[in-house]
DNA sequence: TCGCTTTTTGCAATCCTGTGCAAATTCTGC
DNA sequence: GCAGAATTTGCACAGGATTGCAAAAAGCGA
């Protein structure tokens, strides 16, 4: 059997002649050993390569260091974007993370935080999906934390990260009024999620507010593709809307191709355009897109300073964070 | 202390009226457990939420299902779209994925490398950067397996899966002449990672073999603004390039608009482009650009096939996977 | 050098699970 | 109903670390 097991801290205590427990305190910030064995442990272990075991810390200490990361979509630029900020976090905040990703089942979430209870997870970040309040409880039972990024679920105990979406979408009505848009169109997926819906909703009511009404289409699911379609549903109709706010980026990339290329429309002089999420193809010289800035670094921040805090602070468990409106030229004037 | 304790196995037993070993063996398949019992351990268990602590279990099997993924720019879509592959395959044959991100230095991997160590992960999955052999050596050592993603190192040990960069260069090149082109370039970023420079490597080689000069231009790091740069430099040349092949589609993409937008080109007509990856972007009709596909889900299979295998072949510790050219419009004929 | 306080150190218990071994139970065939 | 075979069960130890407690060592002032 050539599978060398890996090198205990019993190994290194008896390599540098002392005992196993001042091995552990050496790398146990805090506890108290002298500088002389110290460094003989140091040695001991650069010379036996030792690593500290973290499986059987988490198993002592009950805490693991582990968080779980649920994600669905992680090839999309705005997944990946707060996947990023995320682990980028975790690591400088000592603690590291566990991917599972999902696919837009509510069950395959449930499945993802079993595993992040066989695991031990210090905390779950919940970034797509919604899972059964059953389980959430047993989670929060069992001392694990809960993040809730963009879900909007009124559930006590988990951080609730939200964004002022209804707001922004009453930002971007008046936009387009300013520009003199008169036929106004929502374009959206049918994902139904939380964020989405909430845009729709609020680009809605403030279009209403201002005396004008909303084309709304939806289709497939949120991605560059349903964009095309939407644009083909929206564009063939006999009045053509001349301002559209698409739920998300791709789906307004999407849209401004098969406007451009299918219909050769110009934008914005003919149609203005605004996305949400801001993702880097938003910037892109093809699409100089208007959008909202989804606030990623500071969701992370938000997120791991909450699971740094040991004190569980009831009124800071919904956090609203304000989406930066970006100007491009999609829209005219601004 | 509101902080309750798991469930352990200990309380499933006194619950369904077993010993503790009884609901080991109920979890651990292959085991033997009459029905009976099985069922009354699963009730408990059921009942009380219990879920097998697989740090415990990793500690005692010496296997703890984690593998280590460590990738750089994690935000990009070629590198995400890689990632999410990559989780779904361990995912399905029951391993789980740990997320390190690092920065472009090679530190950062014999970092993320040692906090594998720490976990005992069974495996790490190495896309960017190249670790010490110190560190890749104590890893092997340990039991833990090794593979390098597009990363063309010569070590023993490591499973290495890479593409026929060289090959795929020399097939455009052929294909920009076919197309009528006479002044190549090549356009690159800094970075110098393996493929990138064996991709940049062969087109001039090819090239050469059919009697014709490249000019290379290289800057910043591998993403969209330095296509931008690159387009730049080799537009305002005294003689223009009438093909370029970029090192990735991010750079094409950035070459592609600014050759567009700055310089008024048209392409295929003016100039004709390729990238390399198949990102998403790639299909978009505002690029449409020919390219050569990462075999990401075969990439992600043949590593976690490798991994599930017991027996360490020496034969195949090396693959060579073919890249698809993938014809869009980027290019003249076709 | 002595007596007292402050650090260090080692022992042993603990976390939760898997598993070899022997005892106990069930099954089988007659 | 019984001997023998097959299965199931429980005990106890292993795995690698942390930590409270008491003993040992070191530091300190006179």
């Amino acid at each position: 059997m050539s599978q060398k097991l890996f090198v205990s801290a019993q190994e290194v205590a008896e390599k540098a002649g002392v005992s196993r427990s001042a091995v552990s305190r050496t790398f146990t910030s805090g506890a108290s050993v002298s500088p002389k064995t110290r460094q003989k442990v140091l040695d001991a272990a650069e010379v036996l390569g030792y690593h500290v075991n973290h499986l059987a810390r988490g198993l002592m200490r009950n805490e693991s260091g582990i968080v779980c990361l649920i994600v669905s979509d992680i090839g999309t630029p705005y997944r990946s974007a707060m996947t990023r900020a995320l682990t980028q976090q975790l690591q400088n905040s000592g603690k590291v993370a566990m991917l599972i990703n999902t696919d837009r089942s509510d069950d395959s979430v449930d499945l993802a935080l079993r595993q992040a209870i066989r695991y031990r997870a210090d905390a779950s970040i919940i970034l797509s999906g919604l899972p059964d309040k059953s389980i959430t409880d047993l989670c929060l039972k069992n001392g694990q934390r809960l993040v809730l990024i963009n879900r909007d679920d009124d559930s006590e105990g988990p951080l609730k990260i939200n964004l002022d979406d209804e707001d922004a979408a009453a930002r971007i009505a008046t936009a387009f009024v300013r520009a003199g848009c008169r036929k106004l169109a929502f374009a959206n997926s049918q994902a139904g999620t939380p964020s989405l819906m909430a845009r729709e909703r609020g680009f809605v009511a403030a279009a209403k507010a201002l005396g004008l009404d909303v084309i709304v289409e939806r289709f497939g699911h949120t991605g560059y593709e349903s964009g095309r379609v939407v644009a083909q549903q929206l564009l063939t109709r006999k009045e053509r809307p001349d301002a559209v706010f698409c739920a998300t980026d791709l789906l307004a990339c999407g849209f401004m191709d098969a406007a451009r290329h299918q219909f050769s429309m110009s934008i914005p002089d003919q149609i203005c355009v605004a996305g949400f999420d801001d993702i880097e193809q938003a910037s892109w010289s093809s699409y100089q897109l208007t959008t909202f800035a989804q606030p990623v670094d500071m969701i992370a921040r938000e997120t791991v300073s909450w699971l740094a805090g040991d004190t569980v602070q009831p009124e800071s468990q919904s956090v609203c964070l304000h989406a930066d409106l970006v100007w491009r030229t999609s829209i005219r004037g601004g």
